[in-house]
Formats: structure tokens, sequence, C-alpha cells
DNA sequence: CAGCGGATAGAAAGCGCTTACTACGTTGCT
DNA sequence: AGCAACGTAGTAAGCGCTTTCTATCCGCTG
């Protein structure tokens, strides 16, 4: 088939020990015997054996990342930037896609995990099930049992588990976005939350309530309606909340991509935005801002937080300063305005 | 540190072949002995070796996905319809993102032939570099070497190389939606196309052309500018297009993210969409349909190609069949009217 | 009752690579 | 001159698994 290290040795007249070194670079090889070796491997077009290499030095220069949707630029983001973070230690980073399925995310875990991969970064919010808790839980147990670093991005780290994190301020966020919404005027506000028993859909949704609390607002005049985070379920999501109260004065939805199908929904139903409906999103993808108004949304520092994930995954970065908190920016644009009021102008 | 074979086997008081026999199930096992050998496993919670399965079987359970911008929904499409393909195989997709970049395209295709996957998909349009294609040729010769199977979807195969393809009519489709724009009317048109030399920049501009020349419109008219397929491009390609030719009474964009960009510039510069100027795209992304108003587009069957492609590389259909050409279909909808004109209710 | 074939299990030879350890010149000192 | 120390290269023992080949034990048949 292909050419292996023997075969290469045979030719260079050395032994496999030795091409295996200057394939390595970490053993001293006199320069005539380099080259000999180079030649015969560029001849025969050496490709290594990665599981062998794999097996032989346990360990592999890749990294895995585990992401809900790659459509979703949410993570698309937090992928390009963890990839970018980790080529630079010569590192691969294979993206694995779960489609939001819990199963699915168990057989990605567990395929890494036997690939000794040498680092595996969660992202996203993982599913409050105890059941599916205790399994991944013990999935990343078994991982660090063989020395593969186990970063999570956005999501607690499950019981059990001692692991480090990369968490975004989530609550703050979504409690500094609604007390905007509520300055602004707004008494009667739709919320868009996530799925149902995701850690972020909680945090998020906590936010919400803590501001409308904090500003005593009843929860019969602030409806929430469950979208999935996708575009599509965040037009559904602006249907079902204008039928059901068609009074709302803002709609609030736990991301950007869901306000995006909330604005298109409304535009649909001839609501004007803002002046009719104010709408909020949150993370700050880079469609919020050139939509049409743009979008008030929440900053996350998903890159850089996908960088720093990535650095503790190749242990560039130590682990031991504990989890990393990154703060969530309240960003004001023009999608929010007084109720029945006039567009404001950001900045 | 992790139970091996051989623990499993001690405990279970069997030979390692045996617990190897159980694990993959291809060799009669008594049901007692089975039965043992599965409560060892369970009590040490084996997991298996990856590198090491591979290295004896030569041969792996993963398939490995090339795509160049994993938040574009374009693969996202693509690389969700293959990994539910290869599941119902019991396989599993990795998909690595090359962010546009070929030499990441080399590397990454380097590392799956070392990693000897079962096999590799390489998706989106290829790079028209004759140095990069060749590099690619060898590659993709040496994992045929090695057994892997290569499949393209939606890229020519390179010189030199023989494997199964999935192919876009890109040109086609780009002729009929250029046609249509034509046929309601507009004689002055911008086209903001994809990346210089790239395969399907290449197809989908020689399809407009062609509709452009059978109209017998004079090429001064009909602006080309040229983004990268990213929404933000078309958003700046719509600047430069305005700012160069005022006039042009519509606007086609290579791909639909571009074209939604295209949508942002104009409404954010006072254009009305699409009573002053038309717009049209092409891929009809989920989002293409709800935007407002409805993008007019070409459908290409990603998901069904992309499924194909997957069957592909893991060995379900065969390869033998020639290249599978999927046909674009033209999709009529609101943002495209007469120049000047009302709207155009689709259907 | 000898002899056979089927069903199971084990022994052992790799798969291709890394990496102690060992071996063998050379140098550089005292 | 003699010995330590260094720079190189080779030997060979695995890494954890699959799989061929062989060995056993049965139940049958003739």
């Amino acid at each position: 088939m292909t050419a292996t290290l023997a075969d290469v040795a045979r030719r260079a007249g050395v032994s496999t020990a030795t091409v295996s070194r200057v394939l390595n670079g970490n053993y001293p090889v006199a320069g005539a015997t380099r080259e000999r070796v180079l030649d015969a491997l560029a001849e025969l077009d050496y490709v290594v054996n990665g599981p062998a290499r794999a097996l032989a030095a346990s360990s592999t220069d890749v990294i895995g990342v585990i992401v809900n949707d790659v459509s979703d630029p949410f993570f698309g983001i937090q992928a390009g930037g963890l990839q970018r973070e980790v080529a630079e230690e010569d590192l691969l980073a294979v993206i694995c896609n779960t489609a939001g399925s819990p199963s699915e995310e168990l057989k990605y875990l567990s395929l890494l995990l036997r690939q000794r991969v040498r680092g595996i970064v969660l992202t996203g919010g993982a599913r409050e099930d105890a059941e599916h808790e205790a399994a991944t839980a013990k999935l990343i147990r078994q991982a660090q049992a063989v020395g593969t670093r186990v970063v999570l991005c956005g999501r607690p780290a499950p019981a059990g588990v001692e692991a480090p994190c990369v968490v975004f301020d989530n609550e703050a966020g979504a409690t500094a976005l609604t007390r905007h919404v509520v300055e602004m005027g707004h008494e009667r506000i739709g919320y868009v939350a996530g799925p149902r028993g995701n850690t972020t859909t909680t945090a998020r949704l906590a936010g919400h309530r803590a501001a409308l609390r904090e500003a005593g607002i009843r929860r019969a005049a602030s409806p929430i309606v469950h979208g999935d985070f996708s575009r599509d379920s965040g037009f559904d999501a602006a249907m079902r909340l204008s039928r059901a109260d068609g009074d709302v004065t803002a709609i609030i939805a736990a991301n950007d991509l869901m306000a995006l199908g909330v604005m298109a929904a409304l535009r649909r139903a001839g609501t004007e935005v803002p002046r009719q409906c104010s709408v909020a999103g949150f993370d700050d993808l880079p469609s919020a801002s050139d939509c049409a108004p743009a979008l008030t949304t929440v900053r996350l520092p998903l890159e850089s937080g996908a960088r720093r994930a990535g650095r503790i995954a190749t242990g560039r970065d130590g682990a031991e300063d504990g989890d990393a908190w990154l703060g969530a920016e309240l960003l004001v644009r023009d999608s929010v305005v007084r109720p029945g009021g006039r567009a404001r102008r950001a900045r």
C-alpha cells in the first residue's frame, strides 16, 4: 500500500529509529544522515500512519470540539476562534456537530475519548437532565483518566467533574438587557426563550426574570414562549406571541438568531419595528449590526472565550487559574425605542 | 490508566481474542462466555483504544468532511446532511474548517489521510490554482492508495484524479436566474460574484454571462464586483456597486448570504427593495424565504447532494455510476420585480 | 465405538511507530 | 596514554488491538 517507516529506512540505509527521529526532530541526527532520510521520505511519498503513531506515543495532535449546531454563527465563531488558536500549536481541531441531540453528544464524546485526542472542548449550553449529565460526567472523567484535557466553554461542569470552564455571564447580560428595555418604558414584554432544559436558556431566562422582578412587572404582562435558538423558531415564536398577547410592546429573544426571526415575523405581519414593537437579541452576531433596524443586543466575547478554551485544551494556558469569567456587554442600537416612540439613533 | 483488552480478558477469565470478538460480534461466542465478558467490560468501564484498533484493523469509523466555512449555512446544511447519512452506518463525521485557506485545506486533507479515515468528502468550490490543485491531487491519490474513499461534493476533481463527484449545476442555475431577471425587463444588472479563482464563482459567473450574452446586454451595463460569499462582503459589494453605477435596477448575488448583505446595504442606503432595486440570490438558504421581501433565488439540493456524497464515502452507494449531476431550480419569489415596478406576489 | 464436522476458545503473529537502552566511534581532558 | 563524555545510530521491546491458525470438546453417524 503506502510506504512505511521500514521502507524509508531501508531505502535510506538506516534504521527505523533514525527515520522516526528525523521525523520528530527530538533527537540528534547527523546532517548527512538526515539528508538521506529526507530524500527517501520524499521519494516514497511517505505519510505517517496516525493510528500507529498515536498508539506508540499514546497521544495525538488533534483537539475535538463539540458544538450543537455548526450552522449557527454562535458556534461557528467559537469553532473558528478555537481553530485559529490551536493551529498556532500545530494542532488540528475537528468539530463535531451534535445537532442538539444529547445522544449524539455522548457519541462524539466517546469517539473523541477513544481516539485519545489531546483535548476536548464542549461548547454551548448543556442539557439539564440528570441522566444525561451523569453520562457526560462519566465520559469526561474517563477522558481525563487517559490524559485528555477537557474544557467546558459556555456551560457548567457536570456534577462530580473537575474541569476548567470558560463561562459567559449570561445571567448578568440578560438582566442588563431587560433592564434597559424596562427603562425605555416597556411594561408588556414578550420573551422568546431558548429550548427548555438547557443551561444557557435557564441562565438568560433567570437574568430576564430578575430584571422584571426588580422593576415590579407582573408576570402576566410578560409572556414567555420557547424556541430552539434557530432563526425559524424565533419566527414561529413571534407568531405565537402576537397571537396570544397582541399587545406586547417589546420582544426580547434569547439570542440574535431568534431575534432576527422575530423581526422577520413582525415585518411580515405588518408590524413596524421598532415603532410598533421593539426587539432585542443576545450574542451580537455580525448580522445583528447590519440588519434594519440595527439590533440592540448583548455582546459575548465568543471568539476570545473560545480561544481561551483552546489554549487551555492545548495546555498552553494552565487550568489552575480557576474558571474564566467573561462578562457580557449591553449594546444599545436601534431596535429598542420607547413604546410607540420614535427610533433613537445609537451613539 | 484505563483498562485494556487484556485487563478485561483477565477479569473475565478468557483470552483477549474472545473479548475482541464479543466487542466486534463477528465471530461466535457462547452465551455464557459473552455474559462474563460483558460484565467485565462494564465493571472496568472499558473504552476501546481507537488508534490501536485502527492500527490492527487498518480502518477507522470516521468520515472526514472538509468545508470552507462552518458558519455559512451553505456548508452547515451539507455537513448536517452528511452527518445524518453516515450516522446510519454508525460512522462518525468530523468536520474540518479551512476558513477558505488553501493551505489549511491541504493540512486537513493530510491529517485525514494520515488518520486513515474511512472516507473524505471535500465540499465547496475549489481554488483554481495549478499549484494548489496539484498538491490536492497528490494527497487525494495517496488517500485513495491507502483505501480512503474520497468524494468531491460541489467541486470538480483535480486534474489527474479519478474520484466520484456530486456536482451541482451552478452554471445552468445561474443562467436561469439571470434570464429571469432579464425577462422581468432589467437591462442594467449588477452582479456580486464570489471570490476570484474559485470554481463555484467561475461556474455561476459563466452562467450569468451566458444569459446576459443571449439577451444582448452590453457588458458596460452589467458591472461585476467580487465578494467572498460572506454576508458582510455582500454588504460591501452593494456599496461599491451603487457608488460606481448608481443606476443598476437589479443586483444578483452569487449566493444568498451576500444577497442578504446586499439587501441590508440597500436598505441602509434608503433604496427600497424591490421597488427601486431588485435583488436575487443563489442557494435557497432557509432564511432566504423569510426575509423581506422573500428572496428570488436558485435552489440547490444541498442536503440530498451531501447525503449522496456521504453514501458514496461510506461505500453504501457505488461510485461507478459516474458523477451525480444535481439540477438547480429557479425559485421566483418577491425580491425581483419589473424595474420601477410593483412587487409581485409569488404564486 | 471409531471417526467427523461444527461450535468455541486460545495462541500468537503482526499492524507501524516510538523510545528506552545499548553500542560504538570520536573528542577532550588530565 | 587512558578514560570520561559526547554525539550518533541501532536493537528491540512494546503500545492495544485484530485475526489467522490451531486446539478442544461435543454430539452424531456409519
